[in-house]
DNA sequence: TTGTAGGCGTTATCAA
DNA sequence: TTGATAACGCCTACAA
């Protein structure tokens, strides 16, 4: 079913039926009705890529996804849940792409092979050799996390320097001196992956600024190691009625580790973090925490993909998101014995 | 960049620079080693959408997932990322629908605009309006689940009933006469999710044959409903010593109301179940399930699909898993008080 | 071994 | 208001 076909059973040339559906030249009510009688008929719809190969534009976006080897945290899924119904809602597709490195064929084929109109890259490093990739290949896109040199490109990020910050703040509050932070895994840091660093870098100015013990211990992104995180908390540091953290995966293994070792959340411990609200309220007791907004994240992301793809000369804009601590049952004042 | 830019620079034509990448013509070596060099330089590849046009298939599957609106499960989402992995690995695109409905636009973009070879269904019911959409259209198509009449159709599906059963047997086995059955939601029996009747009617089988007494409750797909869910059990069928499950996303709240509630697992209640290798791993202890293959179903849509393109007029394949129960440390004798 | 030319389905320019 | 036609970039049958 093409459009010559439409234009025969209408009676019409094809460019008239172009012109119907476009809206790009006046038609006549009465051949515009005839025309789309048949195309209800029918069900007819352009041919995706003869359009884009005369368009020049595929209608099309490419989100870039951590490889499948490595296990989705649930802000990442909501993040690539919102960005597919946020292009569907601008009647755009979204075609993906897992992988790590440059070289990736699946990258390539997205970027040289021009199958996108534009692309969200996901989990980016602080030296990112994606970026320099598209930046040569003058392909729009928007990162979410930025690099070391975030200049002259788009992104969407958390600011996790200061939410962390904030936590400890919050924590210095109510009184507590020795603070943990409970980091994403040693292997992330070592990568350059941003997050983890400015989670860092937030946590040692403010503790620093507020004159705390800070204590940082490294701990792998899944539950079982975030037990044990906790044990050797514990044991090394029994000092500690305190902890911040922006490890999502590691929440259910804390919990069970506190359970475990019978403390008492937040009596003995309180505990401050950054995650997705679905984690924050499924731990227990509720945690009090900057709710990361994936929502909207993967919308603005969209959005500033739509506009750099309109105007790519455009200055770059950018979003650091710092969403408000929602205060739940996971603080309060220090112990005092 | 063209090919027509590539060979302009190689001193050839056309023809000759797409024979040389098709390798379906002789072509000299040298002439040959003359265009790759170019190729090399200029970064080219060919555009997919001319290559679409002309070859009349675009390299790209369609993965139809559930609204966004909808949280993914882990088991989904598992499903999501091996379907990708596998597709990139034959040099295929994987195209994101969230969609329910048969009315979609993203929908009708993907089949009606020719933009896919084939398309992955996922979360079917038992009588789905998107596989007479698609088997009307002619467009060939795997589902991952199957519906009530699914005659000529391809599709992957876990074999619920079975596993179920098998998990009652166990049961059974162990000595408990009383086993109740976490479901999935009441909502998704009532839309005629699959999965939930097969695990309905496997239960009730097995129950029937072994002469147990058998407890069905509703409980929503969320850690809240499973934990108020295990305080009604107590509460209205304070005999029921072992209860199966395949609704994963209640693992956690289930775990929450026993340890609430302290109840010993497995001396006072043994728990079998359907679930990703993950979440039984996660609970504590850690739980008696069959684990439900996510990654190898991905792989086997792909692999079902692309037969299905090669040969749209072949039988139909289908593939019915029941993966073994991994016993671990959730399930033991019925207490004998 | 290589080149020429036609057509895939669409949109847009030019002409009527 | 409408129609004929060229062009997007690629592949391949045919010709040399």
């Amino acid at each position: 079913m093409n459009i010559g076909e439409i234009a025969r059973r209408a009676g019409v040339s094809r460019s008239t039926v172009s012109y119907a559906l476009s809206g790009r030249r006046s038609v006549s009510a009465q051949t515009k009705q005839r025309i789309q009688a048949v195309i209800d008929e029918l069900g007819y719809r352009p041919n995706a890529a003869a359009r884009a190969l005369k368009e020049g534009r595929t209608r099309t976006l490419g989100l870039v996804i951590p490889p499948a080897s490595l296990r989705l945290t649930d802000m990442q899924l909501g993040f690539v849940a919102s960005v597919v119904e946020a292009a569907a809602h601008a009647d755009l597709d979204v075609l993906l792409s897992p992988s790590g490195g440059d070289h990736d064929r699946s990258f390539e084929r997205l970027i040289s092979g021009r199958r996108v109109d534009g692309i969200i890259l996901m989990e980016i490093r602080l030296e990112d050799e994606r970026v320099t990739r598209l930046q040569q290949e003058g392909l729009p896109f928007v990162t979410i996390g930025h690099t070391a040199h975030p200049q002259g490109v788009c992104w969407v990020d958390i600011d996790y320097a200061e939410l962390v910050a904030r936590s400890v703040h919050h924590l210095a509050d109510l009184g507590h001196r020795s603070i943990a932070l409970l980091n994403r895994s040693a292997e992330l840091v070592a990568a350059g992956y941003g997050p983890a660093h400015r989670a860092q870098a937030g946590f040692a100015e403010a503790v620093g600024r507020r004159g705390l013990r800070g204590i940082e211990l490294p701990c792998a992104d899944d539950p079982a190691a975030g037990e044990e995180w906790f044990e050797q908390l514990r044991e090394r540091h029994p000092e500690v009625t305190a902890i911040t953290t922006i490890n999502e995966a590691a929440l259910p293994g804390l919990q069970r580790g506190i359970e475990r070792l019978h403390v008492a959340v937040p009596r003995e411990m309180s505990i401050a973090g950054v995650a997705a609200r679905h984690w924050a309220e499924g731990f227990r007791p509720q945690l009090t925490a900057a709710d990361v907004p994936t929502g909207e994240m993967g919308a603005h992301a969209v959005e500033l993909l739509l506009e750099r793809i309109a105007a790519p000369t455009g200055a770059p804009r950018h979003l650091l998101l710092a969403p408000p601590i929602s205060l739940r049952d996971s603080t309060g004042p220090a112990r005092t014995d």
